[in-house]
DNA sequence: AAAATATAGTTGCAATTTCAACTATTTCAT
DNA sequence: ATGAAATAGTTGAAATTGCAACTATATTTT
C-alpha cells in the first residue's frame, strides 16, 4: 500500500490548526451550556486560582496566566465575582492593586464543571492521540510559546 | 544524556493547546492590526471566496468553512459588502438564499494583507514544526475534526 | 395538493469584548 | 527629594458576538 505524502504539510497544518481549536472551542462551550454549567472562561480563572499559592492572584498575573487583556479580564472578575465564585482583597503591599481570591462556591463550581469539561477533552482531543504524540505536541507548542515578540 | 519523561504529556497537551492559540491569534491580529489592515476574519472569507468555484459561496457554506455561527456570518459580510469586499447575490436555484461573490477590491485587499499574515505564520508557527512535526499535526487534528458530534 | 417540517438567512436584544482614556500608585532618573 | 515615566486596574463608549425569534422559501409527508 503506497504512502502518499502531503507535497505541504505545514501549509497545511495551520488552517487546521485553526479549524479544529475553533470546532472543539465549540463543542465544549456547547456541552457546559447543555449542562447549565459556566463558560470556559470561567473555569479557566477559577483554575488558576485553586491552583495559585493562596488561592489568589493579582489581576494581571491571572490575565498573563489566562492570556486575557486586562480590561476583559476586569470585567470577568466582575462576573465571577457577582456570582460569588471569588472575591477582590486589596493587596498590602501595593495599594494600587488587588488579589483575586476563589471563595469556597468557586472551588464547588470548579469541582462541577471538571467531569463535563474533562470529558470534552477526552472525546475531542485526548482519544486522538498516541503518547507519543502528545510529547510531540507539547514539545512543539512550548517551542512556539517561547517566541518572543518582535 | 537521560531523557526525563513527561508523567502525563496528554494533560500538559491540552492547556498548551489553547494557550498557543489565544497567543499566536493575538499576535497575528496585533501584526495585522499595526500595518492598518482589517482582522484575520476578513481574510479567512475573502480566501474562502477566492478559492470557491466561481469565486462565490452561499453563505452556509462560508459560515461553515471558517466555522462561524450564522448570524455572525451574516453580520461579517455585512461589514465586508459595507467595505466594497464582496457584494451579495440572489440565488437563482433557491430564492432563500444568496450568495457572496468577492470583489476585485477584495481580491486585492486579500493579497495585501497576505504578506502581513503569512510573515506571522512562518515566525510563530510553520518555523518551529519540521517536516515530520507538521505531517504529525495535520493527521492528528484530522482526526479530531472528524469526531461527530454525540 | 395541503399541511407539516426543515432550511436559508436576517434581525432585535442582551451579553461580551475592545480601544482609548482615566485615576491612583509606584519606580526611576535626576 | 522631585518630577517624569511606568504599572495596576477600572471605566465609558463603540464594535462584535450569541441567542432566540422571525420571514421566506423548499422539501417531505400524508
Amino acid at each position: 500500500m503506497p504512502i502518499h505524502k502531503d507535497p505541504d504539510p505545514k501549509g497545511r497544518a495551520w488552517p487546521l490548526f485553526l479549524a479544529t481549536h475553533s470546532r472543539l472551542m465549540e463543542r465544549i462551550e456547547d456541552a457546559l451550556a447543555r449542562a447549565k454549567l459556566p463558560p470556559l472562561a470561567w473555569y479557566d480563572v477559577l483554575w488558576e486560582l485553586e491552583k495559585a499559592p493562596d488561592q489568589r492572584l493579582r489581576m494581571h498575573q491571572l490575565a498573563e496566566r489566562i492570556v486575557l487583556s486586562r480590561s476583559n479580564l476586569t470585567r470577568l472578575a466582575d462576573r465571577l465575582e457577582a456570582a460569588g465564585l471569588l472575591r477582590r482583597e486589596p493587596c498590602p503591599d501595593d495599594r494600587r492593586g488587588s488579589f483575586c481570591v476563589i471563595t469556597q462556591a468557586g472551588l464547588d463550581t470548579r469541582k462541577t464543571m471538571w467531569p463535563v469539561y474533562g470529558e470534552q477533552i477526552e472525546v475531542l482531543f485526548a482519544r486522538h492521540l498516541s503518547v507519543a504524540e502528545a510529547e510531540m505536541l507539547v514539545k512543539v507548542m512550548t517551542r512556539m510559546l517561547v517566541v518572543k515578540q518582535e
